[in-house]
DNA sequence: TGAAATGTTGGGGCG
DNA sequence: ACGCCCCAACATTTC
């Protein structure tokens, strides 16, 4: 009987785990380590709002098994060293870790798989309820559409498939803390404290599940709340589904299991999940090219200027410039306004949605690769399931049917306060004296919009139009 | 997980 | 009473 080494990456809690269960089942020694992976952290900006998000779960993780009589190893560094580097150290025959699809985390870990000497190299299905190739057409090819695969999911669905792993049975297993070094600070690390805390993010373990027992008071809801930014109708819980801070296995036996439409319809928000992680897995192209082959000979714009106003929330389009300043104020953003700044970034001002990808990638809290691409390659009409390339939104319109009232927009553009709810989604129709009276000047105080949304929609007919073939 | 353009219908004002 | 026009309301089609 050998010592197993459990690698936590994106799966940052102590219960329903695949990979230490299965550790902790088949070893009498079982250590656990987190690697902070100095070949992404060194591209980050000093202040990263993940990175404090990253070190509080892992603190949490950290805590949680030293009640259970373990700890957890923190090694600062590139885990293509670092793994096989602790694996020796230890004499563990096995390196066990939960499966990352994205393209680069593929590739990093048949490196470590290749440099662990005399170690084997286990990976599990944690992340996702389905995975690869678990559903798949009536042809065995995998599902680009949506609804169907929603279908299929569903129908394949057992509640064993979403029954916890458990792992207080075996946790006698867990090796007891070594003499190692406490566990870092943010600026061991390199970085600086953010707003986080002040923020109210919960973080951890703890923290998912309270926003979790949260939500579920209001999941009924979620049908008829969820496209209001302007009300907390959503679960908040993307960041945790990203750091695996909460179980997948937990939230979707939850929905599964209660009746309504708030919970099927959030189900089917979870289901997209798995639908863009299998995507991401079955076409890794769509990582830095358009999803449909035909798209890649769009010719999008260059307009820095015009990007830079987006990205500051400066495009004189109140309900895009309130969610581009929710975005950077917070680090994150309603998914319905994900769906008009994405449209608005590709249909209005013509940009590459390559562009709009990289700066949610930069800001939110949530980022993932899979869902954000599949989110953006949707809103640009470049992917799979993709709306139609003539849908394109009307900002105004979707401001009057989201915000009615104007209250999101007055939240965070707060130059338009005292604009009154007639013009608060279009102020640019305010006469001079109207201005005057809600106390803003357009074109001063506030932007007079970057492009006009009708010329913009002929032009982007015309965009589409040229590759039609 | 649209919106705009175009077509159709029907009520009401009016001569 | 009737036809005509206007136009809102709704439906269909087009992008």
């Amino acid at each position: 009987m050998s010592a197993a080494l459990v690698w936590f990456r994106r799966d940052l809690r102590t219960y329903d785990h695949a990979a230490l269960h299965q550790a902790l089942q088949a070893h009498p020694r079982v250590h656990c380590v987190f690697v902070f992976d100095t070949t992404i952290l060194d591209a980050l900006p000093r202040r990263d709002r993940r990175v404090e998000f990253i070190l509080r779960a892992v603190e949490e993780v950290d805590a949680a098994l030293r009640a259970m009589g373990g700890a957890l190893i923190v090694r600062h560094g590139d885990p293509l060293a670092e793994i096989p580097r602790l694996a020796a150290e230890l004499g563990v025959s096995a390196v066990y870790a939960n499966r990352d699809y994205e393209p680069a985390a593929i590739a990093r870990d048949a490196e470590v798989h290749r440099r662990l000497a005399g170690a084997d190299f286990s990976d599990f299905k944690d992340q996702v309820v389905f995975e690869r190739d678990e559903v798949m057409t009536q042809g065995g090819t995998p599902f680009s559409v949506f609804t169907p695969y929603k279908n299929a999911w569903l129908k394949k669905l057992d509640p064993a498939d979403l029954r916890a792993w458990p792992i207080a049975d075996y946790a006698y297993h867990l090796a007891p803390p070594r003499n190692d070094s406490p566990l870092p600070s943010l600026r061991d690390l390199g970085f600086e404290a953010t707003d986080l805390a002040e923020l109210g993010v919960p973080t951890g373990m703890s923290g998912a599940q309270a926003l979790f027992r949260d939500f579920i008071e209001r999941i009924d809801d979620y049908a008829a709340t969820r496209d209001f930014p302007a009300i907390g109708g959503t679960s908040g819980l993307s960041p945790h589904l990203r750091f695996g801070t909460i179980s997948i296995r937990q939230l979707a036996a939850y929905a599964h299991g209660q009746a309504g439409r708030g919970a099927s319809t959030w189900l089917s928000e979870l289901v997209w999940r798995d639908f863009y992680h299998a995507i991401l897995w079955h076409h890794p192209r769509v990582a830095m090219r358009c999803f449909k082959p035909a798209f890649d000979a769009l010719r999008w714009d260059t307009a820095p200027e015009l990007f830079a106003a987006w990205c500051a929330g400066r495009t004189g389009y109140p309900l895009v410039d309130a969610a581009m300043r929710q975005l950077t104020a917070t680090g994150w953003m309603h998914n319905r306004l994900r769906m008009v700044v994405a449209s608005f970034l590709t249909k209005d001002l013509g940009l590459d949605w390559r562009q709009g990808e990289a700066w949610f990638a930069e800001k939110l809290l949530d980022f993932d690769l899979a869902a954000n691409n599949g989110g953006w390659q949707w809103a640009a009409s470049t992917g799979c399931d993709a709306q139609p390339w003539f849908r394109i939104f009307n900002p105004v319109t979707q401001s009057e049917k989201f915000d009615t009232e104007g209250r999101f927009i007055r939240r965070y553009v707060p130059e338009l306060a005292r604009v009154p709810r007639k013009f608060i989604h279009a102020p640019w129709q305010m006469s001079a004296a109207e201005q005057a009276a809600c106390g803003v000047r357009i074109g001063e105080d506030y932007p007079a919009p970057v492009v006009d949304h009708a010329a913009a929609r002929v032009r982007t007919l015309a965009r589409f139009q040229a590759i039609r073939g």
